[in-house]
DNA sequence: GTCTAGCAATACGGGTGCGC
DNA sequence: GCGCACCCGTATTGCTAGAC
């Protein structure tokens, strides 16, 4: 054991204090936020161990998915194969600076090898007639967004909406934004134009589309239209 | 060639004892 | 009570041998 490569010293000859990983584990959950539904980390070192597990898995779905081999992510993150192998297999908890070199040598940002243990069992139950009435951007007179539920973890969202379309809504096909909307008619009937087409709806119909494209109302053909409508988008 | 397990070196925090 | 030094236990890390 001689001419040992001692790495990851800060320059004040101080190494990082152990157990920075178990130490992460309060302060990533509590970045993630969590709304009244969401699981809370398990008590001790079981939480710690199930953190280590999930960042190690992260971390190898992370290597295969650039198709890395673990030398060469060892070698770019400045650590042995060894020790890589021990954090993919949680066997580890390595300190921050590892984790940073890590995600650097991964080119992804350090939060994101948490993204699997952060995802949570996360629901949201709105009981009917109890959805939160929302103004929406570039809503007008006549339209009412009731929003039906909404998850706070997770790389993806949802915004599930009730809406209603009265007589006093203005003709409006020039909504756009980003997602994938889903909407499925419950009531009433009208005419909605999606980019070049124009469709009519009754209750039962449903339509799926990008929402990078203009759409939105045309007419409508009863006093009062409702329908679900859910936009699928990625958090920014 | 890649990965894992075992071992040893190193560093840090906590506990303890001592002097003031 | 406070500050300091020392010791010990524990965790992290890298190296090496061996398995696949």
């Amino acid at each position: 054991m001689v001419d040992r490569k001692r790495d990851g010293k800060p320059p004040d000859g101080k190494r990082v204090r152990r157990g920075a990983l178990s130490m992460m584990t309060r302060a990533g959950l509590a970045a993630t936020g969590g709304g009244p539904s969401t699981n809370q980390e398990p008590e001790g070192g079981q939480g710690g161990q199930a953190l280590a597990a999930a960042v190690g898995q992260e971390i190898r779905s992370l290597r295969l998915s650039l198709s890395m081999a673990a030398n060469q992510l060892a070698e770019a993150a400045r650590l042995s194969n060894g020790m890589l192998s021990k954090i993919e297999r949680g066997s580890a908890t390595p300190s921050f600076t590892t984790l940073v070199s890590i995600a650097a040598a991964l080119k992804v940002p350090v939060a994101r090898l948490f993204a699997s243990y952060n995802q949570q069992a996360d629901y949201s139950l709105v009981r009917a007639g109890q959805g939160i009435a929302v103004q929406r951007r570039g809503q007008r007179a006549g339209l009412s967004y009731e929003l039906l539920g909404h998850l706070l973890s997770g790389e993806k969202y949802i915004e599930p909406y009730l809406v209603t379309l009265t007589s006093e809504a203005a003709d409006h096909p020039g909504f756009q934004h980003t997602g994938i909307e889903f909407m499925h008619m419950l009531e009433g009937a009208m005419v909605y134009r999606y980019a070049d087409a124009s469709m009519e709806l009754r209750p039962g119909d449903t339509l799926v589309f990008d929402a990078n494209f203009v759409h939105g109302h045309e007419r409508l053909l009863t006093p009062t239209v409702r329908f679900l409508s859910v936009v699928f988008n990625l958090r920014t």
